[in-house]
DNA sequence: AAATAATCTTGACAATGTCTATATTAAATA
DNA sequence: TATTTAATATAGACATTGTCAAGATTATTT
């Protein structure tokens, strides 16, 4: 088993070590400033050490949207399971615990967010990619059925709620997001209007 | 007069010449390959000529997205006009078309859209850009407004309501637009969905 | 032990944004 | 009108970037 400290020409670990030094790469110097160059540095190898492992900078910010988008699904399942079980309004409660799980994630993570959702630096048909992408529609849906289901309604009744509840949670997450870049107001007060719309939107699907 | 084929040393309306070759540009490269070079050759300058106008590539952008917010914002108010007076839920179907035209304007300028919202090559600290980015908000406020009219509410008693309708407005429209760069459907039902989330939401606030 | 494949380095190349110096023209001023 | 001043555009240079090709080094397989 080779050391990371290791002075061998072999790395052993570059893979891993490229991915970590790209999260950092991306937090200091935003998706678009993001370079190549500049993850080989970090990880203190050549300037074309990551092609063999990654092929170009895209499959390299590619393989970090993936890893963003489990921790994303686990962040907001984690938020949902927070919710008591015995909660009066248990389904609502967790179906809301989502939604902010959800902007949370994008506002303490804003650059893996942004790196999801809108940057031309990945590409969304790596199959990896859309499958995970997907998955966290789901956890998101699979709530929104749990909340139908008090009606004895079905998802196949409801087509526009998940899509709904969807849209409206991100576009908060975005705004907010974006907002939080440009150095605007990010108070406690925001996210109390935030669970106040959660709950608005889930008692209207 | 001089005319923009005259071959004089000075081009003499470089600054409109550059904005339109800058979004023929961003539509062709999108705003990740946005090249100031390649502005130039459009505008069959040299290399360094946008500087004296718009100073870096950031000062360009910024330039172009006030341009597409004051579209946006006209796209959204010629929708809403749209709606004959005597609608029997004028109000609301108004506010709807507000979105109907945010969603639309997304899509049929997905490019112009992204560089407004989610481009960290624009400054929007620049005051023109920071008006013209609360302008647009403050049509959609408008036509809240007269909706809660409709119950004798008024906007200060309903903070959420219009933050509400602008994030699900605002999250349809970039998952839309999202989906159609990444080569999804963007059917007729698509766009039906889309309104019945709207008048949802516009019924919840 | 030898052959093959994977991994990493080095060097090169074109493209890009921006800076400085300079040329050209427009505008202001006397 | 003549001259000065400011604005506008060009040319060249520089550092940085992503990617490619050739070769060196090490793992892995045969």
């Amino acid at each position: 088993m080779k050391t990371k400290s290791s002075k061998s020409y072999h790395h052993g670990n570059l893979r891993e070590a490229l991915l970590e030094a790209a999260e950092l790469e991306l937090i200091e110097k935003g998706v678009e400033k993001f370079s190549l160059r500049g993850v080989a540095k970090r990880a203190g190898v050549s300037h074309a050490a990551p092609a063999p492992h990654f092929g170009d900078v895209t499959g390299l910010l590619s393989a970090l949207a993936s890893i963003s988008f489990k921790r994303f699904a686990q962040a907001m399942q984690s938020s949902s399971d927070a919710i008591n079980d015995n909660h009066p309004e248990e389904a609502k409660a967790k179906l809301v615990a989502i939604g902010m799980g959800y902007i949370k994630y994008a506002s303490e993570h804003s650059d893996m967010f942004d790196l999801q959702f809108s940057s031309e630096r990945i590409d969304p048909s790596k199959a990896l990619l859309e499958k995970l992408s997907s998955n966290s529609y789901d956890v998101l849906e699979a709530h929104v059925q749990a909340v139908l289901k008090l009606d004895n309604r079905k998802l196949e009744d409801e087509p526009d709620a998940a899509p709904m509840m969807w849209a409206t949670t991100h576009g908060l997450a975005s705004l907010f997001a974006r907002r939080k870049r440009n150095g605007g107001p990010q108070g406690q007060e925001l996210q109390d209007a935030f669970e106040r719309i959660l709950w608005r939107t889930a008692n209207a699907i």
